[in-house]
DNA sequence: CTCCAGGTTCCGG
DNA sequence: CCGGAACATGGA
C-alpha cells in the first residue's frame, strides 16, 4: 500500500463536521486527518483548506463518497427561511451527506435504535473487527463492514456479544433476508422514494425512521427526512409550539412538505445543531 | 439509582 | 390511526 496522497478540490467542505455529525460511525481521527473505509477501499483523508488529501488512486471514489458534487448553496436556498433553520445551516456550513454503501448504512442504522451516537460507533467497530474483511492503510488495520452473508451465518448470541442487545435479532433476521434474496437492495435502489421506503420496512428492525436514514445516507434520496427524538423535539417546539397533541403521523406529513427536495440536508443540519448546542436538550423555548 | 439514547413491534381502545 | 409497554446496554 502506497503512502502517496493525492489532492482533490473540496470547496465548501468541512471534513471533521461531515464525519463527526452522526451520519456515519466508523471513521476515527488519525494524525492530522481521518481513517476509515469507503466500501472496500481503505482511506486516509486530511483536509487542508479547500483541498482534500486522499490515497492516490481513489480520488474519484473519495470525491463521490464525500459528495463533493452536492451544490450546498443551491440546496440551502431551498430550505425554509426561519431563525431555527438559518441558525442550523450557518452552524453546519461545509457539512455534506456522504454516499454510504447500501448495506453498511442500513445495517448500521438498524443497530442505532435507542442508542447514543458513541454506542453506535462502538457496535460498528466491534462488528467490523470480528466479522469484516481485514484491510490496511500503511500500518493501520481497518475492516470492511461485514457482508449480509457473513452476519447471516451467525447466531443471535454472537451478535448480542457485540452489545447489540435486542437489536441482535433484527440485524440477524434482516441479514438473512438480504443474503437469501428475499429482499434486494439493488432493486430498492431503482424504486421511487415512497416505494423504496415501504420495501425497506419489510425488513426486521426497519420502521419509518431507519428506512429514512437508509434512503438518505445510503441511497442518496436527499428528500428523505428521518424523524428521531431530536428532530421530533425540534419540530414540536419550533414548528408546533403551543399545539397540544400533534401525532407523529402529522409531523411526517408536515416535514415532507415543509422542508422540500433537500429536506434530508435540512434535517441533518437541524439534528447536528441541536445536538451540539443543547446537549441532553429538553428545555423548550 | 434514575434517566435517556438517531425506534420498532405488538397490543388494546 | 393512536397511545403504551417491552425490549438491552452503557454513560451521565
Amino acid at each position: 500500500m502506497s503512502r502517496a496522497l493525492a489532492e482533490i478540490a473540496a470547496p465548501e467542505f468541512d471534513l471533521a463536521l461531515t464525519l463527526g455529525c452522526g451520519q456515519v460511525f466508523h471513521w476515527r481521527q488519525h494524525g492530522a486527518g481521518w481513517l476509515g473505509m469507503i466500501g472496500d477501499a481503505p482511506c486516509y483523508a486530511e483536509q487542508r483548506g479547500t483541498t482534500l488529501l486522499v490515497p492516490h488512486g481513489i480520488e474519484k471514489i473519495a470525491a463521490h463518497y464525500f459528495a463533493l458534487d452536492h451544490p450546498l448553496e443551491e440546496m440551502r436556498a431551498t430550505f425554509p427561511d426561519d431563525p431555527a433553520m438559518n441558525a442550523a445551516a450557518d452552524a453546519c456550513s461545509g457539512l455534506r451527506l456522504v454516499r454510504q454503501p447500501h448495506w453498511e448504512c442500513l445495517a448500521t442504522f438498524i443497530t442505532s435504535a435507542q442508542k447514543a451516537v458513541p454506542h453506535i460507533a462502538q457496535i460498528s467497530h466491534t462488528l467490523r473487527e470480528r466479522y469484516g474483511r481485514p484491510a490496511a492503510w500503511n500500518d493501520e488495520r481497518l475492516f470492511e463492514y461485514p457482508e449480509p452473508a457473513a452476519l447471516a451465518a451467525l447466531e443471535e448470541k454472537d451478535l448480542r456479544a457485540c452489545a447489540l442487545g435486542y437489536r441482535a435479532k433484527n440485524l440477524l433476521r434482516t441479514a438473512r433476508m438480504i443474503a437469501g434474496g428475499e429482499v434486494s437492495l439493488e432493486a430498492i435502489a431503482r424504486l421511487g422514494d415512497g416505494e423504496a421506503a415501504l420495501e425497506l420496512q419489510r425488513l426486521a428492525g426497519v420502521g419509518p425512521k431507519v428506512a429514512a436514514c437508509a434512503l438518505l445516507f445510503g441511497f442518496g434520496r436527499l428528500a428523505a427526512f428521518p424523524i428521531d427524538v431530536w428532530i421530533e423535539r425540534i419540530l414540536r417546539t419550533i414548528y408546533f409550539a403551543k399545539r397540544r397533541r400533534v401525532t407523529t403521523q402529522r409531523l411526517r406529513e408536515f416535514s415532507a412538505r415543509h422542508f422540500g427536495a433537500f429536506g434530508g440536508y435540512a434535517q441533518q443540519y437541524l439534528f447536528h445543531h441541536a445536538r451540539t448546542t443543547m446537549p441532553r436538550g429538553n428545555k423548550s423555548k
